[in-house]
DNA sequence: GTCTATATGCTGATAGAC
DNA sequence: GTCTATCAGCATATAGAC
């Protein structure tokens, strides 16, 4: 007998992480319920705990796939030949996948300290290894006399944080298309670089 | 008669406030009960609503002082000359200013979407109108031709992004002192803006 | 797979004693 | 000014019917 296809239980799972998603983003883990959770779904309070095995699961498990997303896109990215090359192809990734995404990228800022303590390590060293991307491109770039930051290190977290920063103003439709918005922070990228 | 100095009243207020702004910036203003606030000051929680009449009060009034703070320091700096001299004044300011409240920052970040939104739109406007500080020194080097940023508003964001992200990371006694980060991001920022 | 019912405990806020 | 006691409601999570 073939399985029906779109039996609840293949169908509700999904539909309980996007609730769970839409409103973790929109009011924050802490004031979210599970009533309201179920309620998105259409489903009664008890039956989430069929599809996991507790709130805080519901929220490690959303970031931790965030993340694990964001380190297979960058290894498919196609790597540039010099580092100012891989620089603008880090910069225009990493727009084009956080403004992709924008509720994934808030929860994973947002709700870091609502994480229990064993759960928060995975997650931070998950987001320090991709950091180390940036990083390395920058060390690259500086051994090749390419670029003349003064400290890696800062501009690593200088740069992430202002290309992170487009996801809080940019809106579809606004004044700048996606690409447009792009081009100039790479240029703002690679000037802030040194190069 | 003289008034008892050190009266309850005058010592709880300033306890209350300090004690929110801690437990709010530390585990989130929906993660934090009343109850746990009075217990921070050493009162019952009946007590604090002598100081405040609710919690969404006890948030607003944080992040309006914080913002209104943020506007008098920023008023009471020195202008520099030319526009390269007033990003570089406004570049450390906003570094000093906020490396010095992480607890406020914190909570004026975070908690944007607590507010209820009457309250919303009185700090949005306060942050806004700081935002435009910076865009009229940028503006300003532009028709003096002393920056060739290529979009104005974009290095507004990007700039208040990168400068605002050292509170993320910057820790004291760390590997750089504050003076130098201070000196690093100046030459970031300048060169970001196309000084 | 989902429901209803429930255990157990915490929530913001108020009333009234002292 | 602070306390204790309390209201009405909602929280997470589980048990057992269907």
């Amino acid at each position: 007998m073939a399985r029906k296809t779109g039996s609840h239980s293949d169908i509700t799972g999904p539909l309980v992480r996007e609730a769970a998603q839409r409103l973790f983003a929109r009011y924050g883990y802490a004031a979210v319920s599970m009533r309201q959770i179920a309620a998105e779904v259409g489903v009664q309070a008890g039956a989430l705990y069929l599809y996991t095995p507790d709130k805080q699961t519901l929220l490690f498990n959303l970031m931790k796939t965030h993340l694990e997303e964001l380190h297979s896109a960058w290894a498919a990215e196609p790597k540039g030949e010099t580092p100012q090359d891989r620089l603008e192809v880090f910069s225009r990734f990493h727009i084009r996948f956080h403004l992709d995404r924008p509720e994934e990228v808030f929860i994973a800022y947002m709700e870091l300290r609502n994480l229990e303590p064993e759960n928060f390590a995975v997650i931070e060293s998950l987001r320090r290894a991709y950091e180390a991307e940036l990083e390395s491109i920058l060390s690259d770039g500086h051994t090749a006399e390419e670029f003349r930051a003064p400290d890696i290190r800062l501009a690593t977290m200088a740069i992430i944080a202002m290309l992170t920063g487009v996801n809080t103003w940019y809106r579809e439709g606004g004044r700048l298309s996606r690409d447009r918005v792009e081009r100039i922070y790479c240029d703002m990228v690679r000037r802030a670089a040194g190069a």
